[in-house]
DNA sequence: ATCCCCACCTGGCCGC
DNA sequence: TGCGGCCAGGTGGGGA
C-alpha cells in the first residue's frame, strides 16, 4: 500500500491524537507480522508516554519517554485507526486487528490483512536501528542531490526503475511513484541507470531532472494526502487523492496524457513487478 | 560486492 | 455460484 507520501499522511493523522498519550493496555493478536513480536514488548510499552513521532523513508518512529521507540513499517496493507475511548462502542475488535494500543484518551489499532508490516521496540536511537541505519537520503532533504545520487549510481548496474525501488539509494519510493517519476522525466525505466552519470559519477542532465522530478511528484502526492488505492485511508478516515493525478501507474493501453504525445501506456514486468511507462515519450 | 528471485500473506477480480 | 489463476502500494534474506 503505502509509499512515503501515505506513511507521511498516516503520520500527520496519529499525531493529531496520540503525542502526550500514556500507553494503559495493549493487545498483540496471537499471530506474528513480518517478524514475531518484539520479546516483552507489552511489558515495556505499557505505562510510558507517547513524546513524538516521526516519519523515515517508509516508517512511522513512535518515541516513548525513558528512550524507547516503537518502530513502525505497513508493508503492503497495515493502517492505523484512532478510537475515541468510551464513546459508547469504543472498540470491536475487526479481522486483522493486529495490534491494539489503549491510551488514556484514545485506542491506537493496527489492522494488517497480508501481515507484512513490521513492527518492534529500541530502547537505542532509532536511526540505529539495523532497517533504518541501511536507508538512503529522503526526497525533500538536503541529502537527496544530484551530484551525492550520481556518486551513489558509480559501478551500478541495473536498470534505472530497479535503482529507484532500492531504499538504500533513495528511500520512501515505492512502484507508483518511481512509475511516475520517470515518466515526469521522460526516462524510459529500463534504462541503466549507469547511462544518467558521466564515467567519473558526475550527474547528467536527465538525472538532475530525475532528482527535480522525484521531489515534485512526492510533494505533490503529501500535499494531496498520499494515493488511494484498494484499502488505504488515513487515520481520519478521509481518502488521499493523489492516485487521480497518476499519468501511467495502473493505466496499461491507456492513452498517453500528454497532448503532443498520441501514445499508449505500456506495462511490462521488471523484476517480477510491474512498470508503466509511455515508451513514445520515455526514451 | 551486486543483483535477482523468493517468500511471506490475504483478498479481490476475471475468465471459464 | 464456484473455483482456479493472477494480481496487488514492500522488502529481508539467501543464492548465483
Amino acid at each position: 500500500m503505502p509509499e512515503l507520501p501515505e506513511v507521511e499522511t498516516v503520520k500527520r493523522g496519529l499525531e493529531e491524537f496520540i503525542i502526550n498519550e500514556t500507553i494503559r493496555k495493549v493487545y498483540l493478536s496471537e499471530l506474528k507480522l513480518r517478524f514475531p513480536w518484539p520479546k516483552n514488548f507489552i511489558s515495556e510499552v505499557v505505562g510510558k508516554e507517547i513524546v513524538s513521532i516521526k516519519r523515515r523513508a517508509k516508517y512511522i518512529i513512535i518515541s516513548l519517554n525513558q528512550g524507547y521507540s516503537i518502530i513502525a513499517h505497513l508493508g503492503m496493507s497495515g493502517s492505523y485507526k484512532v478510537l475515541k475511548k468510551n464513546a459508547p462502542q469504543d472498540y470491536i475488535r475487526l479481522k486483522h486487528d493486529h495490534l491494539v494500543i489503549e491510551l488514556d484518551n484514545f485506542i491506537l489499532v493496527y489492522n494488517d490483512p497480508r501481515r507484512f508490516g513490521y513492527i518492534d521496540l529500541t530502547n537505542k536511537e532509532p536511526e540505529k536501528h539495523k532497517f533504518l541505519s541501511l536507508l538512503g537520503p529522503e526526497p525533500l532533504s538536503n541529502s537527496f542531490n544530484e551530484n551525492d545520487f550520481a556518486g551513489s549510481l558509480l559501478n551500478k548496474n541495473k536498470s534505472i526503475k530497479n535503482t529507484l525501488l532500492d531504499q538504500s539509494i533513495v528511500s520512501g519510493l515505492g512502484n507508483i511513484y518511481v512509475c511516475e517519476a520517470l515518466f515526469r522525466s521522460k526516462i524510459n525505466p529500463k534504462k541503466n541507470c549507469s547511462k544518467l552519470i558521466t564515467s567519473k559519477g558526475k550527474p547528467r542532465e536527465k538525472l538532475i531532472l530525475l532528482v527535480n522530478k522525484i521531489n515534485e511528484v512526492i510533494k505533490e502526492a503529501i500535499d494531496a494526502g498520499g494515493s488511494t488505492l484498494r484499502d488505504f485511508s488515513s487515520t481520519d478516515g478521509k481518502m488521499g487523492y493523489f492516485q487521480t493525478s497518476f499519468y501511467v501507474y495502473d493505466r496499461e493501453n491507456e492513452k498517453c496524457l500528454l497532448d503532443d504525445c498520441g501514445g499508449v501506456i505500456k506495462r511490462v514486468v521488471q523484476s517480477g513487478r510491474s512498470t508503466f511507462f509511455c515508451s513514445n515519450c520515455q526514451k
